[in-house]
DNA sequence: GTGTGTGCAAAGGCTTTGCAATTGC
DNA sequence: GCAATTGCAAAGCCTTTGCACACAC
């Protein structure tokens, strides 16, 4: 897997240690089909490597995303969701009824964040949002 | 206070008592500069009204918000917070560094909701809208 | 060796729940 | 009187932290 050597040298680059640990919530992440969320990852690295635990997955994902590697997304559920910063990122559409994400262009938030920055001289992480609301399905 | 004797009629017209602990709840958001919390809430109406409990606080609150009387976001800081609907609303900038929330007015999300309702036949929530990035401050 | 990283268990913060007692209609 | 509502305490969920051990360099 390409992005994971890349992500293991990355953090030897910065003086960081690629154990075994990271480097499985690292597969994890960017294995994963869309949004995970610390627990699932805990789950999908233990089943090859019992011993793994899961403050080494929290605390992994912490590092991971002050450097820049994943980010992370609140969906409204309580629970943070991770995804790996090299896979390309976009927004997401929660329906606040049955629960269903959907994935929106990274490019639809453009305009609204150009306007933002203009008129508040605030810089909005395009990483980081989620918006509420009703799916087609619900709306019925 | 108007809203008040609004929302307290509101609740005996669907069938709920109004009770002196709700009332209480529902002037605590309705004084509320800004949004609120649940623990603030509580504080404020213990200050006058020792019995109260906290638990009683969240299930007004979920009551509240279930009737469409009041407004959840989660601006990323691990809580809920809470705003009247009577009140108008209006969207948040969160700055992920030191804090600092700018409110935003509500039209600037206009485009972007009909652009998403028209693509993707999803209705966003724009009462629930919180956008994360850097404030100008924290920017330089 | 020395500092970095891990595992474990415990605590932390916010929110929810079970249940008996109380209240309002 | 009866259902709705509250207070209390306990639990629940996700996440963080303290600390001793283990590992890598």
């Amino acid at each position: 897997m390409k992005q994971s050597r890349d992500m293991s040298s990355r953090l030897s680059e910065l003086g960081y240690r690629p154990t075994p640990q990271r480097l499985m919530v690292v597969q994890a992440v960017e294995g994963a089909d869309s949004h995970i969320s610390a627990e699932e990852i805990y789950l999908q690295v233990r089943a090859r490597y019992p011993h793994m635990n899961i403050s080494t997955v929290y605390r992994t994902l912490e590092l991971l995303s002050e450097l820049g590697l994943v980010t992370e997304t609140d969906m409204g559920d309580g629970r943070v969701r991770y995804h790996s910063m090299g896979k390309g990122h976009h927004h997401h559409l929660v329906c606040q009824k049955c629960g269903a994400i959907i994935d929106v262009e990274e490019s639809i938030l453009n305009p609204l964040g150009a306007e933002i920055q203009q008129k508040y001289n605030f810089k909005v992480n395009m990483k980081h949002v989620a918006l509420f609301g009703l799916c087609s399905k619900c709306r019925e």
